[in-house]
DNA sequence: CGCAACTGGATGATGCGTCAACCAATGGCT
DNA sequence: AGCCATTGGTTGACGCATCATCCAGTTGCG
């Protein structure tokens, strides 16, 4: 692929995309951290568990929620289980599934982190930018998940032709 | 600091971008990983290398170049060399300082990898967008950006007023 | 000069993320 | 029923990121 390289407004909205992205994630995490001993993994799967039905979801539905690899979410249910964030449980419709459920520490902690969080965001994003910036943001956001999705759908389909072959 | 909830348009930016930002991510780093055996941040370094005069740079430059901390740039910088992509050096204005230089492998390496990278963030970003989305990216990433900046000031004046007291 | 504060950088411990391999349960197909 | 491909999930190894600590060289100040 002959590629040609970014034209000045291309690579100022990369470069700027990219130091910001470094950087506030790393103030996020850092500030949530500090602030109520939750990491920004821990608290993504916590929020996941908090909105389900019974504080309660499948490994694979929460996966399908936070979008990781099985194997890191395994890890980390690992490690919240043994901080006494989440227990597994066995799963009845499926005897290898497993169920992760949120304790009551799980639940303090994440209803304590949310304020955290969403102030945090404001801070550090949502507030400063305009309603236009915020509908910008949102479909730059959702061009880019389109691509991704398309890639994966891809990916999908090669797996299915060589099923065929 | 009464937190007010997310409007649906805050909401939806935040949680547009925080999941882009993810998977995007992950994306790139996996791409250039596959096809170049160089990671996001081996391609961070060498290319702040590649553009430095005599492709060296003191590590402090180096840092200030790609904001890490200092710990995590000497630690890898550390496993860049004895992968042979990097050479650490005596510094001759201030003996406690480093100076890191590319290798010939290291050369040939980012530049191997400057096509691939150019190519993915074509693909996953800047090709989706149109002129006014990469503005607005550029303006968005320039106002968090300056924000995260006053916050570094904010420290540093603590600082100073400790240093004072 | 001599001492204290600071700075550039290295190091070790620890938790995290990814990959590859694995295992058991399942579901489809004949 | 019996087999085989698939799937949900776990495990171990390994490289990466962060924190706290440390060290040597440097600078500023009396």
């Amino acid at each position: 692929m002959g590629t040609l390289p970014l034209s000045p407004r291309e690579a100022r909205a990369w470069d700027g995309y990219r130091r910001m992205q470094g950087l506030l994630a790393s103030q996020l995490n850092r500030q949530l951290m500090a602030d109520t001993g939750l990491s920004d993994a821990d608290y993504a799967i916590l929020s996941a568990l908090l909105a389900a039905p019974g504080h309660r979801l499948r490994g694979l539905a929460l996966r399908c929620e936070v979008q990781w690899e099985k194997s890191r979410l395994s890890h980390h249910l690992g490690r919240m289980q043994t901080r006494g964030l989440v227990v597994r449980e066995e799963c009845v419709e499926d005897s290898r599934g497993a169920v992760f459920q949120l304790t009551d520490a799980g639940r303090e902690a994440v209803e304590a982190a949310t304020d955290d969080r969403v102030a945090a965001v404001r801070t550090y994003l949502v507030d400063l930018l305009t309603p236009a910036q915020l509908d910008a943001l949102a479909s730059i956001s959702d061009a880019v998940l389109a691509r991704l999705a398309k890639d994966d759908a891809h990916l999908r389909a090669v797996a299915e032709l060589a099923r065929g072959a």
